[in-house]
DNA sequence: GTGAAAGCGCTAACAC
DNA sequence: GTGTTAGCGCTTTCAC
């Protein structure tokens, strides 16, 4: 199987071109004379041919493949904006190659080398830290777009959701559902993300006249599951009692803060309002009023691929796209 | 930057074979003098050298990257395997490219030969038919390791769960724990894993002494969150009533069936005793008591990728790996 | 210790 | 309508 082109040709003992031409569909267009296409057409059926793309990526210098490095496959967001993005790349003719950096700057960098090696036509990333960030944008000379996380850096392609709406629209509808206080279940609040959705936060307190929604504000250094569970095992400390409503800045860290939750009383209390970003079909196990505000992965892939579009065709101006989220209620059960 | 071999080459004057061996690490071995290698290794240290991986594989006819393809990203399960084996990929040095089917056959074939254009060495694949896979096998040259579904062609490397003994397990805890009848909401039948889970149902039922569980089987088409919504539906339409308790044979037809549920009577009775394959920490927010069967993804990737270096080693004994299974409760919340 | 040359399979430009 | 050729950047082999 997979002969190539030149084997092809002396098989028949016709030219590399004239085969070339028919199979790149150009026959008609070049007259090749029908009898050689038959010929040809036959030893194909036979034996088959793929092209060899990495021959011709040499050649071009073009791979169409596209990298996409993302923190974790694990996490629903961004395995969905993966698929979402896989499947709009395909369409265009690209191969995605999707990674994962475990929020480990180390292998974010090995990571990229190891994409811009392979000549990826160019590069999605959810940078882990402003400064990689720069890194990247000094260091490569493809084009790059960058995901999720906003570190104020001028002059570079950008999609991210509208946390601070998101976020402010969230606390609004838990004012109004009446349980206070709210806390916010904070996970690593140095990262851009997670700073808007706690600034939309505060901007819905300070319009209720809440001054000191500040210490209703918990967080701690990661994002994860056991950061969720840390940040409720920290609130037992202070409050010794569940707390009335609260945000949780992710998914996994509600996870982790329910468990706790669970294990404490042997169940989840329901009368506790729950917010949290990001959407999932089995929020809807619990009994619980709860809000999510779901972030857009379709529109993110699409605003995505065509600022790589943009960029892989010579366009200079990096536009920066901020998405709407929008905002999920799950009424608590009747009853149980 | 990332100047080429050659181009470093010229710049100082040097030959191709010089540059390379100090860049390849061969300086000692072939006692290049150091005031060279200092010359070579300034020039980069200021223009930077990324070796052209593209290339590389075309002389050396290996890409290093090898191609994963299952049904969906969002599926958490396949993720998860995907994280896992990605990691283990790169351990090794390879790339992993990750696509999916959405369980769709043009879809699946498509890739199938984008890989193979990209002449990857290898290549993970969930198959979705009997009669596909088979197709892949006579038309690929490239080692093939087959994942999750057994179409018990012989001779063909493959990684599976003990879903049978899986199943069992789990039916008898369900048995122990005394709620009668258990219904088995089954996703796509005919496919081999659910298939395998049906045995094991069934087998324990028997050994109980029940003859009459194929009528509380349920079975559908797919096995995506609407089929099991069709389920629930079909359910009620037959016993309209709740299932004093069931087991989903996936966790998508799990939730649509809970959705259907919830919908029906504005909560999740908490009293169902329910039964699911793979493992999600949202389980624990249902109040009932659940039981789940986990899947090692861990032991896949491994199993899966020591199967692929054997066979790109040229080992022909293609091993059926068949991994085990575990079981994990969480008891009825005590009280809400 | 260092250099030269062939060739992987493709594309593009030009020749007849 | 069909054929020839150079070259993409690397590795390998052999030469001095």
């Amino acid at each position: 199987m997979a002969k190539t082109v030149e084997q092809i040709a002396t098989a028949l003992n016709i030219s590399i071109t004239t085969v070339r031409l028919v199979l790149n569909k150009k026959a008609q267009q070049y007259r090749i004379s029908s009898k050689t296409q038959q010929r040809i057409n036959d030893y194909v059926a036979e034996h088959g041919y793929t092209v060899n793309h990495v021959a011709r990526s040499l050649k071009l210098n073009k791979t169409e493949t596209l990298g996409l490095i993302i923190p974790r496959l694990s996490n629903v967001f961004f395995s969905t904006l993966a698929e979402k993005l896989e499947l709009r790349c395909r369409d265009a003719g690209y191969q995605l190659m999707i990674s994962c950096t475990y929020s480990d700057l180390k292998h974010e960098k090995k990571l990229v080398d190891a994409l811009v090696e392979r000549n990826v036509d160019g590069l999605f990333i959810v940078p882990s830290s402003r400064q990689s960030l720069q890194h990247y944008i000094k260091r490569s000379s493809k084009p790059l777009v960058f995901l999720d996380r906003d570190f104020g850096i001028p002059d570079t392609a950008l999609v991210v959701s509208d946390n601070r709406h998101g976020s402010h629209v969230l606390t609004e509808a838990m004012i109004a559902a009446g349980q206070f206080p709210i806390f916010f279940m904070a996970g690593d609040a140095g990262q851009p993300t997670i700073r808007e959705r706690l600034k939309g936060y505060t901007d819905a307190m300070n319009a209720h006249g809440v001054t000191d929604s500040d210490t209703w504000i918990q967080e701690v250094e990661h994002n994860r599951r056991e950061d969720g569970e840390l940040l409720m095992r920290k609130f037992f400390a202070e409050h010794h009692k569940a707390p009335p409503a609260f945000i949780a800045s992710s998914l996994p860290v509600l996870e982790g803060a329910l468990s706790v939750l669970r294990s404490h009383f042997g169940y989840i209390p329901e009368d506790i309002n729950i917010g949290t970003f990001d959407e999932h079909p089995m929020l809807g196990f619990l009994p619980n009023n709860i809000w999510s505000v779901r972030q857009d992965e379709e529109t993110w892939a699409e605003k995505a691929f065509s600022s790589m579009t943009a960029a892989l065709q010579g366009d200079t101006l990096a536009e920066q796209a901020i998405v709407p989220m929008s905002l999920i209620f799950r009424c608590r059960a009747k009853h149980s």
